[in-house]
DNA sequence: GGCATCATGTTACCGACGCTAACATATGTT
DNA sequence: AACATATGTTAGCGTCGGTAACATGATGCC
């Protein structure tokens, strides 16, 4: 499941199953790659075919078509935001202000670094989304998000709902990513630093005094 | 130049220029009509042909390639949502929480309804981006955004930065509107009213207690 | 009016893509 | 060894974006 840490490291396996190794594996990983430093439009199967060293026609022994793959792919962004996440938060102890702020830098961080597979994560048609393992890492991700501020909420004694907060900041932080990643605020207003943007917007929407 | 409300009105017009009548305005009408239905990953300039009934290489005198076309469209879409948030704000009138709320629901709806449009307009290449039209047309529409913020900043008298505060809000809405159409807030908090939310979430936003 | 010229359309074609079908080969089971 | 199955290949289809060569309609010049 390459559950441990990176996403994009098992590309050459040597020994494995049949022919090649593990094909399966390989155009995955060969996506993954692709789709970060290609962006998401450009990623085509034929690219990850040549990476992984097969004809075109292989895949479709492992996969259904070219969206099975996107799909893999998207679950193992959402595993690595969500990873990214829980680093940012361990960083500053749960149930801080701290905490909660990382978190939000630490996705937007993660939208500018991997703006290809950000826009595949999300932005992607419906079809994707209704893979199970992509819905599913979806939804621990925020679930993560909601989790840690439930956690804070109830360390801070702040009674408003949890799940309304988190949705709350989740928005807010999402949209930062979104505009950051297509170049809006470049255009509109040069020279925004995000990280304090985050970090200046978190307590209101908390509920707290600025 | 189209602007006369719908930019999808100019599809046929019988008496003009040349063989077809106004190919390139027809091209891009159709090509709108596309984006807004089918989606943005979907639409092909083929398809735009079809559409317009002339053959699939006919685009090529009017237009460098695809992407010219799709600037356009984007363009037009950034016409369109700047004229919503007019008729949003113009019905509470300027100067009021009830039309900056609006003007945010608006933003939300327009996304709502164009969800394939939405999508081309943000979440597009920088190649897109670097047309003037976009950029202009793209301007415009946050530039309205800032100056109603602004104006209602100063009818009540708050003192931050009118354009920090107008950057809030149209992060929390973008966020709000990318999020509904990636159909994300279904899988996580269903059955989630996002007009209250946007309504909730806007004076904490403007700096004044909820 | 007649004719050159340019603007705008067509058909024919190219390479790339996603995908399928038919065929080939490795594995491993008996 | 023989076979069934899993996994790969080549060949080919239809579509797409884009170009080249050709056709035709509109315009300006005499």
């Amino acid at each position: 499941m390459t559950l441990s840490g990176d996403p994009e490291a098992a590309s050459v396996r040597p020994k494995a199953k049949y022919h090649h190794g593990d094909l399966r594996e390989a155009l995955i990983s060969a996506a993954y790659r692709l789709v970060k430093e290609s962006g998401a439009d450009s990623f085509s199967l034929a690219d990850a075919c040549r990476l992984a060293g097969v004809s075109t026609a292989a895949p479709y022994r492992h996969f259904k078509d070219r969206e099975e793959i996107v799909a893999e792919v998207t679950s193992r962004g959402f595993q690595a935001l969500t990873a990214k996440m829980k680093r940012a938060v361990a960083k500053h102890g749960e149930g801080t202000l701290a905490a909660i702020v990382a978190m939000g830098q630490a996705y937007v961080a993660f939208a500018a670094r991997e703006q290809g597979l950000f826009r595949h994560m999300f932005g992607r048609k419906p079809s994707v989304v209704e893979f199970e393992t992509v819905a599913k890492t979806g939804g621990d991700c925020f679930g993560y998000l909601i989790e840690q501020v439930a956690i804070y909420c109830q360390a801070k004694g702040i009674e408003r709902d949890a799940g309304e907060i988190a949705v709350d900041l989740w928005t807010f932080v999402h949209g930062a990513a979104s505009l950051l990643i297509d170049g809006k605020y470049d255009k509109v207003t040069p020279g925004l630093k995000v990280n304090e943007m985050i970090a200046r917007a978190t307590p209101p929407l908390l509920g707290q005094a600025p």
